[in-house]
RNA sequence: GCCGAUGUGGCGGAAUUGGUAGACGCGCUGGAUUCAAAAUCCAGUUCCUUCGGGAGUGGGGGUUCGAUUCCCCCCGUCGGUACCA
């Protein structure tokens, strides 16, 4: 009998499926073990090759925990509010539900082809209301917490009402918005319901508020820091711009100083680690204030990680958007500073970004005073300085900061130096912390260590400033003016946001005409006809994020029918968090940093076992795919004709440009490789394929090739280069693809996709069964297997075992080729041998192990058999062959008996007839032995 | 600029605590089988070589009996991030 992939791999799903043999139970005597793969968004495109990498890897490894006795969660599901789906309903009419439904059935059609052990009993989908009834439930409890410094946590609003009731907002340690007033409890008292609910807000997790946000206008919608990169949309590359809006905001800042120290205990990628280190930015310094010369009531506040340099301001500069310019902009310099805001507020986040040499800036006529040397310091707006960060203000010290230094040299400001070590001032600013102060003085003569706490208790005994801790972490903006996204559960009575009732819940998106915002500019749910609350109140009209449904996901895996609780209590008690998970990099900053808020928030509830859901976690690297570009010459204007030309002959066209128009690899002759090319049939396909370039001329080599320009990129659908799974399987089977993936290298190394050595998997799978059938013949006999035979099995018993521990599951499949190799040598088909063997092999092989563990005799599935123990007799040798150097380069190697001492090999070893040679005519210094492991001859 | 990864044959990669560099696979070369092809099997395959050997893990230096592995400096590639005060 053949092995014939397709058959056996329809035979077991079917037969898997129907047997229920990877549903998981909540009760179980056996140790429970989490298995979780990141969210997929079920896009229109489906999946390429490069998705199921780290499905792949994390299958083997729920497997491997299933054989090793845990019970073992491992589930899947869909991240399905999104853009696209709602940009293909603008452009169709079709409802987003609709579409998204047709490619969740599409990614589970081929997420099933891959074998894979999830529980699709277990499937949740974000878009589903008995989904986000419970996201829209949490967010309701964030809306009715706030974060009490003083215990650390999150608190009930309710305990907040209490003491504002008895002592104001006086000795509070909460986060709050910077502006909140100090209210006493008479104040409160006094306040009626709406001034209350107004006052409240500044201490709820989540709350409208007006602030500079990202706007992106092509996607009608705000998006968030992480959806912007380099200045465009992170989805589709749109334009984004500053403008200042109402939105609902996350105060993720006030779990800043968690979610940094939350890090040290995770067991996650140390660059990811990092990543979100920096994203959340803590930076220790000061904060100092500067009386305005012309009213010392009113004061700017900056934020500096170098008070030490205070005695080398000589300006200061505000962002354009700063509150106090308006009021202390003289009336002479009224117009430039007005001319510099407009300009300033004109620029989009592109250009600030592309113009960052350029200085610009302008004088407001107004000085404030240095608080250390009771100096006038001239005020500066510039939009170097950004509103969002610190005060907004900054105190310019050009000696030590270039930016600052490029400012007071470009407007001819002072440039004092502050630390007798700094050098070179009149070509750059120099940040050294070295040396002595001079200029400064109470600080003159101390070092930087001296100086630090010295000012700081100086300023902050005057009332002037205070050590304190910025983060460039930002609240995170919660409000999308989209359709497809979890409706806010809240209504507005007097302009004041009020939950609607828990018993209210889920509420549910309603129909709309169109998925458009309407004549007004409302979000696309002000279309919804007759949406009121209770037939009176209007509905908050913006719609969650996409990262809102995706914080809380794994939760639901666990109970995720309990219509009473977003998790059964027996279950998160069960299950506690992910003791694995696997996802890519990408979402270092967005999706893994919001979900840990989340986490830290129901944490803080009771409601979660855990403070830190996932504690380990590893980043698949991306499957790159190959672009093929060919070079056509950049035609004139008005120039009908187009000219391709084959990359070895740009040279004959010295004087022309190119530009690249990517290719379908399809129609390319050795792709991948560098001399790939398109023949004669290739250019065919191409103009039939681009029928606007059907009458191109093509310049060819001698060879009738036009060569083709090639480079690792992203697989996508724009460069024509996706390789579907489903076409890769059809030709070599799920089992070959699963373990090719796996043989391509490290998991976490991004590599390129290249199928020249599937070939490689496909010959081994067939010599593999080939051990059990040869010519219609099944080979497997119950004799006792030989000492060789015995080696081999338990040799490769421990390296997978070991690697598959440290996810290196590319040597796991050479170590089963080795094994196979050598059985294969040995003429060894000994059950004894093979059926641990393939017990080891089932989390790869899923299907075809399934197939023969059937044939061996067995009437239960071999996904619930036990991994083999290994047993180290088979490993012991009775000789040892040793390396023997001389200086370290090895010569030869020798069997010696593996009971030889240290001693023994020393003498021998110099002693042997072989090495004699390399000892004629000089003295053996020295003979190191490590025994098991070689001999090193010193000679000299 | 800063932060983080990473660099080994023609190619993907292995070498887990410093101990035979190149496992395993692809490709390539030669052979067997075949009418032929596919498939399969066997042998070889880092480079140089006067066949004794010599060189060799991005480059240079160091520690060590011994370095792909540890330390210092430099270079390349990839990813993140950026007027963050």
């Amino acid at each position: 009998m053949e092995y014939q992939a397709r058959e056996i791999e329809q035979k077991w799903r079917k037969n898997w499926e129907t047997q229920g043999t990877y549903q998981v139970s909540n009760k179980s005597d056996r140790p429970k073990y989490y298995v979780l793969d990141m969210f997929p968004y079920p896009s229109g495109a489906g999946l390429h090759v490069g998705h199921p990498l780290g499905y792949i890897a994390s299958d083997i490894f729920a497997r491997y925990k299933r054989l090793q006795g845990f019970n073992v969660l491992h589930p899947m599901g869909y991240d399905s509010f999104g853009l696209p789906a709602e940009q293909y309903a603008i452009q169709t009419g079709i409802h987003p539900a609709i579409a998204t439904e047709e490619n969740i059935n599409r990614y589970r059609q081929q997420l099933e082809n891959l074998g894979f052990s999830f529980d699709w009993s277990r499937e949740v989908r974000t878009s589903d209301p008995s989904y986000y009834r419970w996201t829209q439930w949490i967010f309701q409890q964030l809306f009715k917490s706030y974060f009490d410094q003083h215990v650390g946590q999150a608190l009930p609003i309710a305990d907040l009402v209490a003491r504002l009731e008895k002592n104001g907002n006086a000795g509070l340690q909460a986060v709050c918005d910077e502006a909140t007033p100090t209210i006493s409890a008479a104040d409160w008292t006094a306040m009626d319901e709406r001034a209350r609910e107004l006052f409240l807000l500044n201490y709820r997790l989540t709350f409208p508020e007006e602030s500079y946000v990202n706007w992106c206008p092509a996607l009608g919608t705000v998006l968030s820091n992480d959806e912007v990169k380099d200045g465009v949309s992170e989805r589709g590359g749109y334009p984004v711009e500053r403008k200042l809006m109402a939105q609902w905001s996350m105060r993720i800042t006030a779990y800043a100083d968690r979610l940094l120290e939350g890090l040290d205990q995770l067991d996650w990628p140390h660059s990811l680690k990092e990543q979100q280190r920096n994203w959340i930015g803590r930076s220790q310094g000061a904060s100092v204030k500067f009386p305005l010369v012309k009213d010392a009531q009113r004061q700017i506040e900056v934020f500096t990680t170098r008070v030490d340099t205070i005695y080398g301001v000589s300006f200061m500069v505000l962002a354009p958007e700063h509150e106090l310019v308006d009021l202390i902009t003289t009336a002479a310099h009224r117009a430039e500073v007005d001319e510099y805001r407009t300009w300033a507020a004109s620029r989009s986040e592109v250009e600030r970004m592309a113009e960052v040499k350029r200085v610009t800036g302008a004088f407001t006529g107004a000085y404030c005073v240095n608080p250390a040397n009771g100096e006038a310091v001239p005020i500066y707006i510039a939009d170097y300085v950004l509103a969002g960060y610190g005060t907004g203000a900054v105190m310019a010290v050009p000696s030590g900061d270039q930016r600052d230094w490029n400012f007071a040299t470009h407007f001819g400001l002072p440039i004092i130096p502050i630390l007798d070590a700094q050098q070179n001032l009149s070509q750059e600013a120099d940040a050294t912390k070295e040396g002595r102060y001079i200029n400064s003085g109470i600080i003159n003569g101390l070092n930087y260590e001296e100086a630090v706490p010295t000012l700081t208790a100086w300023l902050e005994e005057k009332g002037m400033g205070k050590g304190k801790i910025q983060y460039r972490l930002r609240n995170a903006v919660f409000s999308r003016q989209r359709y497809w996204g979890e409706p806010v559960p809240v209504y507005w009575k007097d302009d004041v946001p009020y939950l609607i009732a828990e018993s209210d819940l889920p509420l549910v998106l309603p129909a709309v005409d169109k998925y458009l915002p309407t004549e007004t500019g409302e979000p696309p749910l002000g279309r919804a006809e007759n949406w009121k609350y209770q037939g009176k109140y209007d509905y908050e009209l913006s719609t969650m994020p996409g990262w809102a449904g995706s914080s809380w996901y794994w939760y639901r895996y666990m109970d995720p029918q309990n219509s009473d609780r977003f998790v059964g209590e027996e279950a998160v008690n069960y299950w506690q968090g992910v003791d694995l998970y696997i996802g890519g990099s990408e979402h270092a900053v967005g999706h893994l940093l919001y979900s840990r808020f989340w986490n830290h928030f129901l944490y803080d509830l009771g409601l979660v076992p855990q403070q830190e859901y996932a504690t380990r976690l590893i980043n698949q690297g991306m499957i790159q795919g190959v672009i093929e570009y060919i070079h056509l010459i950049k035609a004139e204007e008005g120039d009908l004709t187009r000219t391709f030309v084959s990359a070895d002959k740009l040279g004959d066209f010295p004087q022309a440009e190119f530009a690249l128009i990517p290719v379908h690899v399809d129609f390319v002759q050795d792709y991948g490789k560098e001399e790939s090319y398109l023949d004669a049939a290739g250019l065919a396909q191409f103009k039939t394929w681009r029928p606007d370039y059907a009458t191109a001329n093509f310049v060819t080599n001698a060879a009738g090739q036009l060569v083709t320009k090639s480079e690792v990129g992203k697989m996508s659908k724009r460069y024509f280069n996706v390789v579907n799974p489903d076409d890769v399987i059809a030709r070599y089977g799920a089992d070959a693809f699963r373990m090719y993936e796996m043989f391509l290298g490290p998991l976490e190394q991004a590599k390129p996709w290249n199928t020249n050595s599937i070939n490689g998997v496909s010959r081994f799978l067939n010599s593999f069964w080939r051990l059990f059938y040869q010519n219609e013949q099944w080979l497997v006999t119950d004799e006792a297997p030989a000492r060789e035979e015995q080696k081999v099995l338990h040799t490769a018993i421990k390296k997978v075992t070991e690697d598959v521990e440290r996810f290196s599951f590319n040597t796991c499949v050479s170590a089963f080729m080795v094994a196979t190799n050598e059985l294969g040598r040995l003429k060894s088909h000994k059950r004894a041998v093979l059926e641990p063997l393939l017990v080891l092999m089932a989390p790869f092989a899923v299907h075809l192990t399934e197939e023969l563990w059937e044939k061996l005799g067995h009437t239960t599935s071999i996904h619930h058999a036990a991994w083999p123990t290994l047993e180290e007799q088979w490993l012991v040798e009775d000789h040892i062959t040793y390396p023997i150097a001389i200086n370290g380069k090895t010569r030869i190697t020798v069997d010696f008996p593996a009971a030889s001492t240290k001693t023994e090999l020393e003498k021998a070893a110099p002693a042997l007839e072989d090495i004699q040679k390399y000892l004629e005519g000089v003295t053996v210094r020295k003979v190191i032995v490590v025994p098991g492991r070689m001999i090193n001859i010193v000679v000299g």
